[in-house]
RNA sequence: GGCCCGUUCGUCUAGUGGACUAGGACGCUAGGUUUUCAUCCUAGAAACAGGGGUUCAAUGCCCCUACGGGCUACCA
């Protein structure tokens, strides 16, 4: 096999969602797995759909991810330009060999003539197709004679250059994912190839830019299968018959509930990104949110993308992204949809949580903490995050599991105050703080040891003590061990929150 | 409407004709651990879309139907 080269072809016409950074992502693990090249192409030839800012939207986003681009606008390469508006010459002397050698022509009917046609044939219960069957009826350089064409020409007459599709023709292509696939071209249409705008469609530049930068495979969405086969008689046309490149159709994203394939405005609608990283959209207030804002360790997303519709074939599920380099091939990919689930997403982050490096939590956490503007040591930092990353899902969730250790509370929590809080609860706390403050050696063991022999002693129950002396340490009922907390705040902070809290606490 | 692709627990999936009493994970439910909440552990409920073939044998192969998805632009 000659060398792997692999493209992510996305048109900047906005930001990129998760379906495009799996294909993405498919793509580059496809190319490290055999040591080759992924190429960044930015597909711009729909100039009316160009939008500011989404070409580094999407590099950005790549680079969140760890993908990353051997060839492209910013690293060049030796197939360069990577940006199709800057290839027109290229296209447009493809497309006149296609007309020399009689796969293409030229086409001068409007688009209000064939907007008309379209609807004159739905009036009717039929649909329109510029094709076989009618392109002897219509406004093109089959039927004109050669001076007539010159002649428009000549004279500027807007025109577009289709492609000729053969009659009756079985066309049978192979797809990694899907094998054998055949279509009959008498149920396709003349497509257009070139625009009159001077650039091509997306078929055209897609198979010249394929065939030119040698491309080995192509890896995309399931969207363009029904174009394979004009795809397949464009490279035959072009004489790369030989040289064309493996096809790979991946299965889509859909919807969490409902129908279709997710889309830009489930996000909203779900609470959940849709987006890598945040989109400001031009021109408005408005923002798509990402999985980068939201929390998420690109490690997390990077996995639970590649998890939706591909596994290793064993039960592991965790998986960076090396390993999923080596484990990865396209023939486990699935056939079919794959629903996007919320909940698993959170939860790859959970497993990313305690997997991910302490440093790195930290790191995290102290910009969370610099904002507070709360000051600690690293290693008191360190020692607190130890005890607290297996409850949160995101670094976000850090500072509500842990701000007792960094400042006494501000306030009880009143469902905690009303069933733990009992009427001889201040006295208890009182006798306890005593018990407390007499500890010469405080820490976490003494300070238990202590408070369990005043419980027995005095023959108190467990939970009545404890419940109440948390409310007075945290402030609620929850947390991680409470003599940990007691012992990282000390003895004089925690003989002070005692106070505070009689003294607060009204029922 | 036409064309193409698909269909295993609610969801993501394992499964490549006998290994299937159909496995794992998320979620859910119950129990355990804990001073508490969460984590964690254990257990449970939960699926081969339906119908025909082929075969000694079908989740797996073929056909039909149903359902889902995609495409049907001078968009990608």
């Amino acid at each position: 096999m000659s060398k792997v080269r692999v493209r992510f072809a996305p048109s900047p016409t906005g930001p990129l969602h998760i379906g495009g950074v799996r294909t993405a992502l498919f793509n580059y693990l496809f190319a490290k797995k055999h040591g080759g090249d992924f190429i960044l192409r930015i597909e711009d030839t729909d100039q009316t759909r160009f939008v500011e800012g989404a070409q580094e939207y999407i590099e950005e986003s790549l680079k969140w991810a760890s993908l990353i681009v051997d060839e492209g606008i910013k690293q060049g390469g030796k197939y360069g330009p990577y940006k199709q508006s800057e290839r027109r010459d290229i296209y447009k002397k493809y497309a006149n060999i296609l007309i020399e050698n009689g796969w293409g022509y030229y086409a001068f009917d409007t688009a209000e003539k064939l907007d008309s046609l379209r609807q004159e044939a739905e009036a009717n219960k039929s649909v329109f197709t510029y094709g076989p069957n009618t392109r002897a009826n219509l406004k093109n350089s089959l039927n004109l004679s050669k001076e007539e064409v010159d002649e428009l020409i000549n004279k500027n007459t807007a025109y577009v250059i289709r492609f000729k599709t053969p009659k009756n023709e079985e066309i049978i292509m192979q797809d990694i994912i899907r094998g054998e696939v055949r279509v009959n071209t008498s149920t396709l249409d003349d497509k257009v190839l070139f625009k009159s705008d001077g650039l091509p469609t997306y078929h055209l530049a897609n198979v010249v830019d394929d065939h030119l930068m040698k491309i080995s495979h192509v890896i995309r969405g399931e969207e363009w299968l029904p174009s394979l086969a004009l795809h397949f008689m464009l490279y035959k046309a072009l004489g790369w018959e030989n040289e064309m490149p493996k096809f790979a159709h991946l299965p889509l994203i859909l919807k969490p509930t409902g129908n279709g394939k997710l889309s830009k405005r489930d996000g909203d609608k779900m609470g959940f990104p849709v987006f890598p990283i945040n989109w400001n959209v031009p021109n408005s207030d408005d923002i798509y949110k990402g999985y980068r804002e939201d929390g998420y360790f690109p490690e997390a997303f990077v996995n639970m993308l590649a998890f939706l519709g591909w596994n290793p074939g064993d039960e592991r599920e965790i998986m960076q992204l090396n390993e999923l380099i080596n484990e990865f091939s396209l023939e486990k990919v699935s056939k079919s949809g794959a629903r996007f689930d919320p909940d698993k997403a959170k939860w790859y982050n959970h497993q990313w949580m305690q997997k991910l490096p302490i440093a790195t939590i930290v790191n995290e956490f102290k910009i969370i903490l610099a904002e507070k503007s709360i000051n600690a040591s690293e290693q008191k930092i360190t020692k607190i995050v130890e005890m607290v990353r297996e409850r949160s899902n995101f670094v976000s969730e850090l500072w509500n599991n842990s701000y007792f250790f960094f400042q006494a509370p501000t306030e009880y929590d009143a469902k905690t105050v009303k069933k733990k809080w009992k009427q001889d609860s201040p006295e208890l706390m009182v006798s306890v703080k005593n018990i407390l403050s007499e500890i010469s050696n405080f820490n976490r063991d003494t300070a238990h040891n202590a408070v369990v022999a005043y419980i027995e002693k005095n023959e108190l129950g467990m939970g009545k003590v404890m419940n109440a002396l948390r409310l007075c340490i945290v402030g609620a009922g929850a947390g991680p061990d409470l003599f940990s907390i007691i012992e990282m705040i000390g003895k004089d902070e925690t003989v002070k929150r005692i106070n505070l809290a009689i003294e607060n606490i009204k029922k």
